[in-house]
DNA sequence: CGATGTGAAATGCTTCACAGCA
DNA sequence: TGCTGTGAAGCATTTCACATCG
């Protein structure tokens, strides 16, 4: 299942490029996996290929865009607007998955009021009254790591139901909100791993395979 | 082994409040996985822990970054200096974890020249020249699609071994060149998935569970 | 005693191989 | 004929359970 956003990039990538079907074994030496994973991967979703041709790329990226949730829009406020919640507004990722800016929150007072892709930055304690303007669904946290647990706890006041984590932090949240942490740096770390493996000692065992690069261990439930 | 980063930030913040032995339950209910798991994961990078009584914790970091390749320096080269170029060459996470911002790339003649971190942003083109002075050894991309191939070209021709993609873009390498995609989008869009499976049709089916939130499905070798 | 380290069982994921359909 | 969709086999990871040691 979190292959199905990689199939998605790869499938835009291909719709720019004039390619409109697309078969299994395309798919995957595109993606770097197995033909027979790919169509296990889709299969679940339904059956959406046609035997002897493949399967359209265009329907396919609605499809599995049906799977992930991303059929509906999700409001997303972001607290911290530093370097890295500038990127992620801006994101350009953002918005073709369908993840609306709907508020950014800072607590300088330099910077509120700013307006940042159409949206005004705006205090944290102000998250109650936003919440009533509109709905949001997801948190996103790029505070540093001192102010990460207060924003939090204000974001699940104002009916958040999920949150995710740039900051160097561990959170506590009621356990029905969903919390993921995410750390720029350990792909570094995965990189270090095997860069240390394939110039050091040389094959004296075998090399583990990392397929998972998060920081979020927890399924919900 | 994509799990011991997650152990290490859990071990530092529990040194940070003062905690200097932890057990595998302890860390195992942090990082809410199996205690087993946490046990089996330690063992595989040898015997550090002491019987009846836990893991040292400041001596856990060691080993886990000695199994990581983070006890030596690894030198990093940013290109593109926008707000994800800056947040990366900030990051504490990076400079914790030995990665040394070595260069900084930017094309834009506006940026060209500026000190960030105490760093000058170069042109790629002087990617070569910057390789003389001084080794290469990972590659972050953070440009936008358009300039990532060939910024990713001159880094391979710089001598770079490994180059982690945060632009929307697949990229050509050499094999013996490790390549890594991130995707700033995608623990959102797991997100979106469970959220969507939460409150939507409610309990038809099993629920998966989602560890991996990487875009690299594909070993070096 | 309490917690690690580790065979062995259980579970889950991946790959194979082929039936079935366009 | 070509490629999907899927049972079944194969492989890897996770969990259990307990011997072992400080």
């Amino acid at each position: 299942m979190a292959r199905l956003p990689v199939y998605q990039r790869i499938l835009e990538e291909l719709l720019r490029s004039g390619t409109t079907t697309v078969s299994s074994e395309l798919l995957a030496s595109a993606a770097q996996v197995n033909a027979a994973k790919v169509r296990k991967d889709l299969s679940l979703l339904g059956s959406f290929g046609t035997r002897g041709a493949g399967y359209d790329a265009a329907f396919l990226i609605e499809q599995i865009d049906r799977g992930l949730g991303l059929d509906r829009i999700w409001p997303v406020v972001i607290a911290g607007i530093g370097h890295l919640g500038r990127a992620l507004a801006h994101s350009q990722g953002f918005a073709a998955r369908n993840f609306r800016v709907a508020a950014l929150l800072d607590s300088n007072p330099a910077i509120i009021g700013e307006q940042v892709d159409g949206v005004v930055v705006r205090h944290p304690d102000d998250l109650s009254q936003i919440a009533g303007e509109e709905p949001l669904s997801i948190g996103v946290i790029t505070t540093p790591a001192s102010a990460a647990q207060r924003v939090a706890d204000q974001m699940v006041g104002a009916g958040v139901r999920s949150i995710l984590n740039f900051a160097p932090q561990m959170l506590e949240v009621p356990p029905e909100v969903l919390l993921r942490y995410v750390d720029l740096s350990i792909e570094l770390q995965v990189m270090s791993f095997y860069l240390s493996h394939l110039t050091g000692e040389g094959g004296e065992g075998r090399m583990p395979v990392i397929r998972s690069i998060g920081l979020s261990p927890s399924p919900p439930e």
